[in-house]
DNA sequence: AACTATTTATAAGA
DNA sequence: TTCTTATAAATAGTT
């Protein structure tokens, strides 16, 4: 694709890999966000590069568009599929939104006393890996059932379609950022 | 960029967006697999169509990476920026699978029998829209905190480094699935 | 970082 | 849709 073709498989060269992955780096987000201009398409992209370092592009982020595909295609039992509601973003963003502040409040309020100790703080001192990882699979699917609890109620709390979200003002936002603190 | 320069703008006709997303779709996971084989990158990429169906790639997996993304760089309190450990990925993917392990045999027992109720299916009747967030939410800040302490826990246990992550061999299963089914 | 010789990607057309 | 092809864009190797 250049000066000569090339093949397909792991660079060794060191200084080359560098390289090449700083320019298709580059050039992977910026396809990303051509088709998401020319056909309003949001996209989420995630690369760790030979450094570990995380890349992420997102539009309209990353953790948005994780959260649907989780919903949407993967989470839950394999028979329960849910859509996508095709009028939801205004919703979902709201949901979203709310989420957030609770979030805060809650950790705003756990690190301000350090005397005052939260249910969800409890189980952390002395528990073993293993029993760690079964809590935090516990954990994920509560979170998935609950979420998915809030989707079809959002569902039914939204009969028709405002506007479809593809309508909206496309405000391109484009969330762009590297991970080099570590 | 073909028969003729195009500007980056939406199209606006519906025929071509089609065409146009359809091709360049494909081209952006085209540009990731060379990415990820050419330099031993890990790619994740959602993209969400007009017709809000989900597309995915992902390298070795969307969850993988996504999970990375949260505990590397983003999940967790502002201060605690937990890199990922740089040895980490047998013992990462190690953890990986046995959540997923717990997760089926738990999904398993709760849907074979259906008078059996686990405990983490008790909140879900009766939860009014509010509550139900709020408790996503404390959910979701439980799972971050576990999650955390189980990276601690296996930064301790992995004391050197047997192999770095990129001398493994690149077995690559790409993992490249269409939501078509709704 | 820039530069180009080439290879790829793709817009339009069939 | 899928294929063809003229042209634009991306990029490998070089400076």
């Amino acid at each position: 694709m250049g000066r000569r073709k090339i093949e397909i498989k792991k660079i060794e060269k060191k200084s080359s890999l560098q390289v090449t992955f700083s320019k298709r780096r580059t050039g992977l987000f910026r396809k990303a966000s051509e088709l998401s201009v020319l056909c309003g398409a949001e996209i989420a992209i995630l690369v760790q590069s030979p450094a570990n370092k995380i890349y992420s592009y997102g539009h309209p982020s990353v953790e948005t568009l994780f959260h649907r595909y989780q919903t949407g295609g993967g989470g839950g039992a394999a028979s329960s599929i849910i859509p996508y509601r095709e009028d939801g973003r205004s919703k979902y963003d709201e949901a979203v939104k709310k989420l957030e502040i609770v979030k805060r409040s809650m950790k705003q309020e756990s690190n301000s006393s350090s005397n005052t100790r939260f249910w969800w703080d409890e189980p952390m001192e002395g528990m073993e890996l293993y029993e760690l990882e079964e809590y935090a699979e516990a954990m994920e699917a509560l979170k998935d059932n609950v979420l998915r609890r809030v989707d079809e109620m959002e569902k039914q709390k939204s009969i028709a379609a405002s506007a479809s979200m593809w309508d909206l003002d496309p405000t391109f936002q484009i969330n762009y950022q590297d991970f080099d603190g570590f």
